[in-house]
DNA sequence: TGTACATCAGTGAACGCGCGTTCACTGATGTAC
DNA sequence: TGTACATCAGTGAACGCGCGTTCACTGATGTAC
């Protein structure tokens, strides 16, 4: 039957939503149509009267969550503490357990080299990253910048990845905390 | 056919050889049983006589990928020059356009925390890195080498992750060029 | 304002495919006598 | 030393299953008159 074009609009991004949740919580091969259509409450079959395959829902809902991740850094960028608090945050226990809502660069980087329609986005999303991290994370030496803020971003990353695919809560919290007081 | 014994124990080993490089390539779930099995050379069926099942093989070409890695670290450990050797060799193009000869952490990082078989082997990787960086790298304060291996550790992995996800060759340069520099 | 009809996001059964896994069978090897 | 036979890693067809994708059909909405 048709729907009021509102609706489908909403339907869209509740489809973006989900997807983008469910791929970095189970990683790209990890979760199908189905299971996404589920979610949002639709059974699979008008998946693809909104996307024209699974690979390009995979990038658009990882340009989503680059969206969405990005809207949080704005409010980190208000201030120089603010910008701390960010990086602290993101190296807490509450992203490792949830990396649903959390970063997609930890949560997908290793398989995003593997899906070439998704790397030009993956790129976008570390480019932004960059950008924010080196102009409003209060470095000691502005002019090293950028130089600074790709090494906390990898380091910030790996520390993710790891403190995830460790099974010891102790070494995994060792982990985020080594890195954590670096960047205090 | 009965086969010479000898011949089914190398026939493990080249299963675990070629499992533990396709993985590492393209992922545990971008390998099929069939293509390992095709890559040492024989039909899928056999493939029960040596493993139990593929999560089962997953978690032993873990352990030897593992096996083999610190074997090449053991050379690192000879000197304080050999152990930078290593960490700059880690952040090369070499390493991050061979991925099926690399460190298991940052090609399997991602994928290994949704794989419970799998992580126990991967902490025990992890574990054995920190150990062998914490020891054996010229730290400045040997009083903080194990925090700052792991420091230094997520930086790597984070930088590999990166470096292979991003599509701009030049971007990928300068993650891996930035972090090397860092611990030159 | 009321009626007739085209639209199109929805439904859910069905498709071909490749996956992990099983199994009846093969036949050179190693062993018993 | 020679012969008979049990062993078991191999072969390759077959299995059930879930996947991504397609499609004939539905029916409330929006539009034309």
């Amino acid at each position: 039957m048709r729907y009021p074009a509102a609706e489908t609009a909403e339907k869209h991004q509740r489809i973006l939503d989900e997807a983008s949740r469910l791929f970095r919580e189970r990683g790209f091969g990890g979760v199908s149509v189905s299971e996404i259509m589920k979610a949002t409450g639709l059974t699979h079959g008008p998946f693809y009267n909104h996307f024209a395959s699974k690979e390009a829902l995979m990038a658009e809902s990882l340009a989503h969550a680059s969206d969405m991740s990005m809207a949080g850094m704005r409010e980190a960028e208000s201030s120089p503490q603010a910008m701390v608090d960010y990086v602290q945050g993101y190296l807490s226990d509450w992203h490792r357990d949830d990396p649903g809502h959390g970063c997609l660069m930890s949560a997908l980087g290793s398989e995003a080299s593997r899906v070439p329609a998704v790397r030009a986005g993956f790129t976008a999303h570390v480019r932004a990253t960059i950008r924010s991290l080196a102009a409003y994370y209060p470095w000691s030496a502005k002019r090293n910048a950028r130089r600074d803020a790709i090494r906390m971003m990898a380091a910030m990353v790996g520390a993710m990845v790891l403190a995830r695919a460790v099974d010891d809560p102790e070494l995994s919290e060792e982990i985020l905390a080594d890195v954590r007081s670096q960047f205090k």
